[in-house]
RNA sequence: GUCCCCAUCGUCUAGCUGGCCCAGGACAACGGCCUUUCACGCCGUCGACAGGGGUUCAAAUCCCCUUGGGGACGCCA
């Protein structure tokens, strides 16, 4: 079997975006699975959006999802004078020609066509004419006037296409640049991919390269066309869907292995399993079982993807990853083995790391600035509860030790050797320590307060 | 408008060559258990083969039509 050569080929007119990331995605596990090849390439040719930093964004998005790519990057941009080899060929075989319309006469024709109800194009009026580079604007391709061009989606199936659907497309712009057929098909060929993968919305882009690729006396590579991914609400992805770039769920504190994870599972399957290692992914992403139909995104199985992940990750991973959002949220620098048990506490309680650090917050403010929840106040502080906040605090006061067991056990004192019920009072004493009925264990909160925070919060209520 | 593609629970999907599917799993929702709240975990409930024709002893699975979605029709990528 030949060797698995796959690419992405990002444009850097924007972040990578989940759609793409998904692409890249496939065609990494796709290279990977078979021990193969996985290129990045850079297709700048329009120079009027493409941004460096937006090149610089989408490596940095590939590389927090761990997909590594195989050589050295490609830039369309410096590789004009391949391209123009492969038109000059065309040209001089008689498969190409020398077009002298103009981009007004051409929209002209279009509208005609339009107005006929036929689908709009060029009309090959320069096709016989044999203009030269003198005469000539922009450069065409003879496509053929008969027959279908037929090709085997991975994804998809078999696509069939009658070529006069096609026109004679521009492959070099007046400006000497190739255009975006042109270039693509020179590119997958010079760098011997094999497996294109690509976003949908190039399906009908395909057609018009294998008839390139046929008048090159080119190899077709294989095609496979994955859906797009659709907003919550099936519609299109777009800003009011929220974040759309992976940098945004960086920034939101989600792991790239949830983030990974979720994607593939969106338009993949391996029968009913919905979490896999990455060993696994590249064991069992063969490039079958891709989903013909386009998928919505779903925020909640994401979050739910990267609890899981933000569960199984070891503690000291997870504070230290957690770090730098615990200090976006304003809550200063924590010392490292503090970090580690506020995460082991509350990591089950948060979708994400941004959250978690959030969490954390009612314990690292001092007393007098933690915020009671509305709500929870009026119902807990009542005079039963602070009366057994006063209680505790003088219990807690002449705690010999102040570990969570013995608090423990003290809290539990208390409560057994004056008859009540341990829900009568840890409702107040845990809005007295967390502002709201929520949190974690709370012997753990006390202890994690020390004493004398802890004494501040409930004398403070008590009062 | 023309061409191409798609169509199973609210969502992601299993269902590959028709019978084991009066359709399974996961997320969400809802209920319960556990419990020192919240959460995790566990158990359960709700919930789909778009519609219509065929083919067949038998169709979610094959074919056709309709409907509904999406994409493409650039000297953008």
């Amino acid at each position: 079997m030949p060797t698995v050569v796959t690419r992405f080929a990002p444009s850097p007119t924007g972040h990578l975006h989940i759609g793409g990331a998904r692409t890249a995605i496939f065609c990494w596990l796709l290279a990977r699975h078979y021990g193969g090849r996985f290129h990045l390439r850079i297709e700048d040719t329009d120079l009027l959006r493409s941004r460096q930093e937006y090149t610089d964004s989408i490596l940095a998005s590939m590389r927090w999802l761990g997909l590594d790519w195989d050589g050295d990057l490609t830039y369309q941009t410096q590789r004009t004078a391949l391209y123009n080899q492969y038109v000059d060929k065309l040209l001089a075989e008689g498969k190409a020609y020398w077009c002298s319309c103009t981009p007004e006469e051409v929209e002209a024709m279009r509208e005609e066509a339009r107005a006929k109800g036929l689908k709009p194009r060029y009309n090959g009026c320069c096709r016989e004419k044999g203009l030269g580079p003198a005469e000539g604007r922009c450069v065409r391709l003879k496509t053929p006037l008969t027959g279908k061009v037929v090709f085997d989606d991975l994804v998809k199936g078999t696509i069939a296409v009658d070529v006069a659907e096609l026109d004679d497309m521009v492959i070099r712009r007046a400006d000497g640049m190739p255009t975006y057929n042109m270039a693509v098909v020179v590119d997958d060929h010079d760098m011997g991919i094999s497996y294109v993968i690509r976003g949908d919305d190039h399906v009908s882009n395909t057609p018009r390269q294998i008839v390139i690729y046929e008048a090159l006396g080119l190899p077709v590579p294989r095609f496979g066309h994955v859906p797009m991914i659709l907003g919550p609400d099936r519609q299109k992805l777009s800003k009011r869907h929220g974040a759309r770039a992976v940098i945004e769920y960086q920034q939101d504190g989600l792991l790239p292995q949830a983030l990974l994870n979720y994607l593939v599972r969106l338009g993949w399957s391996h029968g009913n399993q919905e979490l896999f290692s990455l060993e696994e992914l590249v064991s069992y992403f063969d490039g079958s079982s891709l989903n013909p139909a386009a998928a919505a995104f779903d925020p909640a199985k994401l979050e739910w993807c990267n609890a899981h992940y933000m569960r199984e990750l070891p503690l000291e991973e997870l504070a230290a990853l957690t770090a730098p959002f615990v200090e976006a949220a304003g809550l200063g620098t924590v010392e490292s083995t503090q970090l580690v048990e506020l995460c082991r506490m509350f990591r089950e309680r948060a979708g994400n790391l941004k959250a978690l650090a959030e969490s954390f917050r009612p314990l690292l403010v001092p007393a007098n600035q933690l915020v009671h929840a509305e709500k929870d106040a009026a119902k807990h502080f009542t005079e039963a509860g602070k009366a057994h906040l006063r209680a505790l605090a003088d219990i807690f006061a002449n705690c010999a030790d102040f570990d969570a067991a013995s608090l423990e056990t003290a809290l539990h004192g208390y409560v057994e050797g004056n008859g009540l019920k341990f829900k009568e009072v840890a409702p107040p004493l845990r809005t007295a320590l967390m502002g709201y009925m929520g949190g974690a264990h709370l012997p753990e909160i006390m202890a994690f307060l020390g004493r004398e925070e802890c004494l501040a919060r409930l004398r403070r209520v008590a009062a």
